[in-house]
DNA sequence: ACTCCATGTTGACGCTGTCAACACTCCCGT
DNA sequence: ACGGGAGTGTTGACAGCGTCAACATGGAGT
């Protein structure tokens, strides 16, 4: 059937998958993982529902493709922090950590998506294979890119002599644990403090970094 | 209809609570999280598929008490771990850590869905609302058992010199946080080692608790 | 102008969570 | 002894979901 002279809309998208990356974070955003089917999708990209199936092999495809654009914004969010912070190695750090946390409280469904998504339907990662073989190579690699990020500022401040001289790699990985580890706890409002305000966490973020640095420092 | 008389199981269960939350773990850690279905449940515990809602008023309060069950079995773990480790309070927190991680590395599962379960099938716990207020109080309890063990450890700590006199609360925060945070990104396969081993991550909780100490150390 | 193929649509299927209506059994008051 | 709830288990049904096969469409290249 031809399609109706009051629908504007051409038969072809011209860029769909785009449109389901976006359309699946908005709905994510505003109504949180489970909210996110693909009929929804689909409707939100003005598609019928199948039309994603061109695009994304699955609904896994499609979250793994939403969850690679999360971190993208966030290393990014992450660098524009360590640069405004100046060049002081444990000013940057701490800048960058406190983009992170406000990264976690203002998107909570995709930060989660971006760690625990792999296990709501069936996983992201694959926990038995290294990360080059991973199901979501694109995905992996951006995880990577936002954790080089963090790697290139220990080795910035370990030149600058802030913290101890040992690998960067497993020193970052320190610090991410942490903050992440703390980022999801706040999430689940495990944390503890009653208030659970983003000031709130800013505070504790600042002490978690406290005492990380003090136990990286040269000391 | 009657029972048929080579049917032995009584029309009455007599436990489908705790036989559902059983069978859900096992499901949870022989096929993961996806493969937990209200009619597997059902089906494994030997009733029928809408059996359970006399007993959990949903599939989260279900999640939610194997949740629960998690965070028993973790406490139990690390309370033994401590004990076993003797006296010394660094030894302690080390030996809770490791039981904590090998709990995590064994039921990787379990571990997830006690802290990411929430994000999967709607919110176990409400982060709106204050812990006391949550949808689930006795998970919300069982999660603050497993704290207040930490919590313990820390104030013996602190008693012992071994750690800075501070809040054991926010130590214990950190302490957690580091821990949960390392697992999380280990369960992902993110930690960047390649191995993914058992032992490897032990390592690795070693080295994040030695900067750790060294951090909350009373130097 | 014709054809090919990437892209979008429709219909259908099985699986899921959930509910309403019904069946069975045990226990309690008479 | 017995009759009736209340608690528990069963069956049938429904809507929503992911997914696939079959079909429709239209632009790009010959």
């Amino acid at each position: 059937m031809t399609v109706a002279a009051t629908d504007s809309r051409p038969y072809h998208h011209g860029d769909l998958h785009n449109a389901c990356v976006r359309a699946a974070l908005e709905l994510l955003e505003a109504e949180g993982l489970e909210a996110v089917t693909l009929r929804g999708v689909a409707e939100r990209a003005g598609v019928s529902r199948s039309a994603p199936y061109r695009h994304f092999s699955d609904k896994r495809a499609l979250l793994a493709a939403a969850a690679e654009q999360g971190f993208r914004l966030l290393a990014k969010a992450i660098q524009r922090a360590n640069q405004a912070a100046g060049t002081d190695p444990a000013d940057r750090l701490r800048a960058g950590c406190r983009a992170y946390a406000r990264f976690g409280a203002t998107h909570p469904c995709l930060y989660r998506l971006m760690f625990a998504g792999d296990f709501c339907e069936g996983p992201l990662f694959d926990a038995e294979k290294p990360p080059e073989e991973s199901e979501f190579p694109s995905l992996a690699a951006a995880g990577d890119a936002a954790y080089d990020v963090l790697i290139g500022e220990l080795t910035d401040a370990q030149a600058a002599g802030a913290v101890r001289q040992r690998d960067p790699k497993s020193q970052a990985l320190v610090v991410w644990a942490a903050i992440h580890g703390l980022m999801s706890l706040y999430l689940d409002n495990r944390t503890g403090y009653a208030g659970h305000e983003t000031a709130e966490l800013e505070t504790v973020v600042e002490g978690v970094l406290q005492t990380l640095l003090e136990g990286l420092g040269a000391g």
